[in-house]
DNA sequence: GCCAATTAGTTGCGTACGCAACTAAATTTC
DNA sequence: GAAATTTAGTTGCGTACGCAACTAATTGGC
């Protein structure tokens, strides 16, 4: 940051950083696992996890590149890949002929499934084993209200749900 | 996460997940501002606020790749564009023939000025303003217990000096 | 001292991305 | 209702990356 680091005092420039930092190892060694166990990427399993949250497992594509943060070309190419591994579909809208809607399919919803199992037990090992149930919900608290602040989370407030009610 | 994350009930899970997305959010946002107004990409931010944080402003290939987790072969090809824009030196260690040192130049420092100036309001405007000082303290102090925790953030524990001490 | 093993860093190759230019479908204008 | 505009999505192109294979330099074995 300013002239050397070593300085930064401001608690709030420390915290961006930190969490910087954090995310790249943490991201670093997810990806590595799942790929090792031969599972879906991290990316991959973002999608179809978007997926799988929406209204009748559908999405049009640019709702896809949205949500998970994804140039319309690059969800193109993506979703190109998963139909050709049989994990979703992509059909053309019969009202309205630019837009394809992508489906999970069974396969694809086995596919998250079987990498849930994986990447479950990695959250833990690089995050969620340091802290304890309530510092968890002080820190998702602080970054829901950052999230919902910038206005930026918003297609994404299903997890808002799951943070104040709690109907399991 | 699980069948659907409308279920998702465990705060860490949440928090997790926030944190994917508010950095997703905020990187890309910052990135692309960055890149608008002509400074440094945030990515060779990176390098040389490492450099510029290192002992003489000077550090080897591999720790510099190490720092910012990058690979080594991606840490030569940057270097290398670093070199010819003239923001960093790369010279041969004469004790060890295979050790490269790079070491930021007078123009480096300034672009990494320059860039700060910039990127400083960004951190506030995607990040900073919504926490309170205390609120940021609190953050910075669980991501620092997690990144110490996985043993990951040894090498940039300058920010826990930052955090403890408060010379400026 | 010389050959094997190790270490530091770089290059070949395949992959994934974003941007800009494109195609196709729908909507608006007149 | 045909032409102009707008919208959804895809392809061309250049860039950056990681992994594996490589080169160069050093260290260890004997």
């Amino acid at each position: 940051m300013p002239a050397n680091a070593a300085l930064l005092t401001d608690p709030r420039q420390i915290a961006w950083r930190l969490l910087l930092t954090l995310h790249a190892h943490a991201y670093r060694r997810i990806d590595a696992d799942l790929q090792r166990a031969g599972v879906l990427s991290f990316d991959d399993y973002d999608v179809l996890l978007t997926l799988n949250e929406a209204e009748n497992e559908t999405l049009r594509m640019s709702e896809l590149a949205e949500a998970v943060l994804l140039s319309n070309s690059g969800m193109s190419r993506r979703v190109a890949a998963l139909v050709t591994a049989g994990l979703v579909t992509r059909k053309q809208s019969e009202h309205d002929g630019r837009v394809f809607r992508v489906k999970l399919t069974a396969k694809g919803r086995k596919a998250l499934d079987a990498t849930w199992k994986l990447y479950k037990p990695l959250i833990d090992d690089v995050f969620s084993r340091f802290l304890t149930e309530k510092e968890a919900s002080v820190m998702a608290g602080l970054l829901q209200k950052i999230l919902h602040g910038t206005g930026l989370g918003r297609h994404r407030d299903l997890l808002k749900k799951g943070l104040t009610d709690a109907p399991k």
